[in-house]
DNA sequence: AGAGAGCACGAT
DNA sequence: ATCGTGCTCTCT
């Protein structure tokens, strides 16, 4: 940790199920974000759930899924009962044979394996199809064979046509009883040998095929673009326009002698099979899996529209009238009337998501595979929903998120950072966020339009605005249009005295007045604000910062008043004046604390890095280079604008004589009696003046080695403190070790005394018997998950561990960063 | 120089 | 949860 007074971006798990089509953006996962990625096992793959269509019919995907579920117990035959192939003794399949059997209403070929085999009795129906005794195939060009005489259930529906004559011609057939893998609930069926054959397991490639071919494809006769059902066919064409584009063409033989369709493309090239031949060599359940990816339709009722089924339908009554008042779970993918459901709705649920009964206990948060990412409202709004824009944001700092957040002082903290000095500078903003300085991105003032404002930026956004250094005016915010996704724009209407610019308004010591404004009368007792002068604000002030964005101190807000700006527009304009003990960063004495705190511009991490390479990288593209840029990240402080003209009596900005303040123990650092400046060389001691003074020669600056270093004081309190708590006394030695390094000790403080469960700064620390420091709240979590020890070493706590808070520390800590507590 | 991106924030 | 706001920063 680079920077121990930030908290380090907690890393975020996201539970979910990446789906295709979407970015890492629509999951939320943002710059600098952690994720893990497991890969999805094949069993649960899934697509998106589709919306019921109406028709009753149900998705290749969701009868993928049905078939998953329902028949996983019954086909997936377990190795104990059916890994072995046992004769029967007569005909060609043996007991537990992986086949292939064709459905003759539809001529498609389903998976199946042989139960039994038995010889045929005369009169059994021993399930020859009409295929052998004539022509009943009535559906033609795919259509299904609706006018079957049951159309119910065509697996069950074979016809016992065979005469006793037929029978008897066909002497050595042996009856095979045979479930199909995916339609357990079918029971056994019989079947005629000519409809069975070994199960496919040859899977062709592009070179092995030829016109001509028979071959078993997947089709699907309604909708070709869909995975269908498996059929046989005959190649009738090749066509290879490129190495990656082909095209197979075929016949799909449905069974019937003249039963075929014509010139159908073949989509699914990858999963062209060989017609495995009878006397292949028989599998057995226990040789592996040889699945077929199928659909289109549900399987359980062939899409009959008669037919009552639980999976394509209700899942409740299985009817399916209505289709318009069903609800598609979202997790199961089952559809359930409004009306079955208990209690019955009365309309379709407003919400994206809806979950079954059966489902709804599952944690909501874990989107599950093939569940619907649901995009947000603002995503959807966002200008890179819609693809216009061909910008390559991202690879800069422009829309980068935080890396770190403060979370030593909370959010509505007042006055200094501790460990952030004044004179501390960085290149970009969200750093000063990241820092807790100034919190928004964008915005120039930090507050709540209830409480005030804890920060604001200069970045001389209004020409008419006037900075001497230790006061300036301000302007509030708002009366912009910021339509087109702009943040800030052409003024176009008066702003209220509301939101930021109230917030300003209550740090002044006086009744808020939203009409007039209003001026305190000691201006001192006003709420202070952070501020920091952005080098924007060069244009129109000397004080800004060459580069970056530099933390100037505690100011607070002297009095606030409407006008009509230049542009036009009523604006809210404030006046600030500087109360902070520590040096402004332009006067000489703030130059050289800066320096002797070896203050200098700081960057992302890694950012300074990333430019040399790319300043590299386009140095090649150039021509050889001169000379090593300037990219030093040495900070410049300001050349000091009042050395070169007589600042003493310049007029107030208010038209107020510089009311000289009786003292200055103002600053919250100091009150907090745990920073004090040095008593060092500078004259005076008072930040006295409005004026900047402090042109001290050189020599009168020099100081002893040992001055050099700032060192942070203690109060007798807080030594007593620190040598009272015993437990840590290693911790304090080290901490200690850089109390001469000024706001490096408050660093190296929260550094040390850092939770390693919240990797926070520790609140209502326990002290371990192992040495380590604990959150109350934190142990007290772990106790709670029946986790008995150190939750940094693992030292066996035991059970029934008192924890006991560590006043000491807790004192020290709420001392040397306060609020930091009140965060918690 | 002009447009507009993600983000964090407070407000609701 | 969601919405409105924004004294940035980068790309074209």
């Amino acid at each position: 940790m680079s920077r121990p007074s930030m908290a380090q971006r907690t890393p975020v798990i996201f539970k979910r199920a990446l789906e295709d089509g979407h970015t890492l953006f629509d999951y939320n996962v943002g710059l600098n974000d952690i994720v893990q990625l497991l890969i999805r096992s094949k069993s649960e793959d899934a697509t998106p759930s589709k919306k019921k269509e109406g028709d009753g019919k149900a998705h290749p995907n969701t009868a993928n899924k049905h078939k998953s579920r329902t028949s996983a117990p019954a086909s997936q035959p377990s190795t104990s009962a059916r890994a072995f192939l046992i004769d029967p003794g007569i005909g060609i399949y043996k007991i537990n044979e992986l086949v292939d059997a064709r459905d003759v209403t539809i001529g498609a070929w389903f998976e199946a394996h042989v139960e039994n085999v038995t010889r045929p009795t005369k009169g059994q129906k021993n399930g020859k199809t009409p295929v052998k005794g004539g022509n009943s195939y009535k559906g033609t060009n795919g259509s299904l064979d609706q006018d079957h005489e049951s159309g119910k259930s065509p697996h069950l529906d074979t016809v016992p046509s065979t005469s006793y004559s037929e029978y008897m011609e066909n002497e050595e057939d042996a009856v095979y009883h045979i479930k199909y893998d995916d339609y357990p609930e079918n029971g056994i069926v019989e079947m005629d040998p000519c409809n069975l054959r070994p199960r496919a397991r040859t899977l062709l490639k592009w070179s092995d095929l030829k016109v001509g071919d028979k071959i078993m494809v997947n089709y699907n006769i309604e909708t070709p673009e869909e995975r269908g059902f498996w059929f046989d066919a005959e190649i009738t064409n090749l066509k290879e326009h490129s190495r990656t584009n082909k095209e197979v063409y075929a016949r799909i033989l449905l069974g019937g002698p003249d039963d075929a369709i014509n010139d159908c493309k073949i989509k699914f090239q990858d999963e062209i099979y060989k017609v495995e031949k009878q006397g292949a060599y028989p599998l057995s359940s226990g040789d592996g899996e040889f699945k077929r990816k199928s659909g289109p339709e549900c399987k359980h009722c062939k899409a009959d529209p008669e037919a009552e089924c639980k999976f394509c339908s209700c899942y409740l009554c299985g009817g399916k009238q209505d289709a318009h008042m069903q609800l598609l779970c979202d997790e199961c993918n089952m559809a359930y009337h409004i009306y079955c459901l208990n209690p019955p709705l009365s309309k379709i649920p407003e919400d994206e998501d809806w979950y079954c009964p059966s489902c709804k206990n599952d944690s909501t948060e874990v989107v599950k595979a093939g569940e619907k990412l649901k995009q947000s409202k603002k995503k959807a709004k966002m200008p890179s929903a819609s693809t216009e824009s061909q910008r390559d944001w991202g690879k800069g700092m422009a829309c980068v998120g935080r890396t770190k957040e403060c979370t030593i002082v909370p959010s509505n903290h007042y006055g200094p950072i501790p460990g952030v000095p004044v004179g501390t500078a960085w290149k970009f903003r969200v750093q000063v966020s990241e820092a807790g300085v100034h919190r928004p991105h964008v915005g120039g003032i930090h507050g709540r339009s209830n409480d005030g404002s804890y920060s604001l930026v200069l970045a001389g956004g209004f020409e008419d605005e006037v900075d001497r250094g230790d006061e300036f005016t301000y302007t509030g915010s708002g009366g912009r249009d910021l339509s087109g996704n702009k943040r800030i724009g052409e003024h176009s209407f008066d702003q209220t005295l509301t939101h930021m610019n109230r917030a300003l308004a209550l740090n002044c010591d006086a009744a808020l007045n939203d009409k007039d404004g209003a001026e305190s009368k000691n201006w001192r007792a006003g709420k202070p604000v952070r501020v920091i002068r952005s080098s924007k604000g060069r244009r129109i002030s000397k004080y800004a910062p060459e580069d970056g964005n530099r933390y100037d101190g505690i100011y607070k807000v002297v009095k606030y008043w409407p006008e009509i700006g230049k542009c036009g527009f009523l604006v809210w304009r404030y006046l600030l004046r500087r109360d902070d003990v520590e040096p402004a960063p332009w006067t000489a004495e703030g130059i050289e604390r800066s320096k002797k705190l070896g203050l200098t511009l700081q960057f992302p991490e890694g950012y300074l890095e990333a430019m040399a390479n790319k300043e590299k990288k386009e140095k090649v593209k150039k021509q050889p280079a001169k000379s090593e840029t300037s990219s030093s990240p040495v900070h410049t402080v300001n050349s000091n604008p009042c050395s070169s003209s007589t600042s003493q009596n310049k007029p107030s900005i208010a038209e107020q004589t510089s009311s000289k303040p009786a003292e200055s123990s103002h600053s919250p650092v100091q009150s907090n009696g745990s920073q004090k400046r040095p008593v060092e060389n500078v004259s005076d001691d008072d930040d006295d003046d409005d004026d900047c003074v402090i042109i001290t020669s050189p020599k009168t600056m020099k100081m002893s080695e040992d001055e050099l270093g700032e060192s942070f004081k203690l109060t007798q309190q807080q030594k007593w403190l620190i040598a009272e708590d015993g437990l840590n006394q290693k911790l304090w030695d080290e901490a200690l070790a850089s109390i001469n390094e000024g706001p490096n000790f408050l660093k190296k403080v929260e550094q040390t005394f850092m939770c390693v469960c919240c990797q926070e700064l520790v609140y209502q620390p326990v002290t371990t018997a192992c040495l380590h420091n604990v959150c109350k709240s934190c142990l007290q979590r772990s106790f709670r998950a029946e986790v008995f020890t150190c939750p940094a070493c693992r030292y066996d706590l035991g059970k029934t561990y008192s924890m006991v808070t560590n006043k000491f520390l807790q004192t020290l800590l709420d001392q040397f960063f306060p609020g930091y507590s009140k965060g918690r």
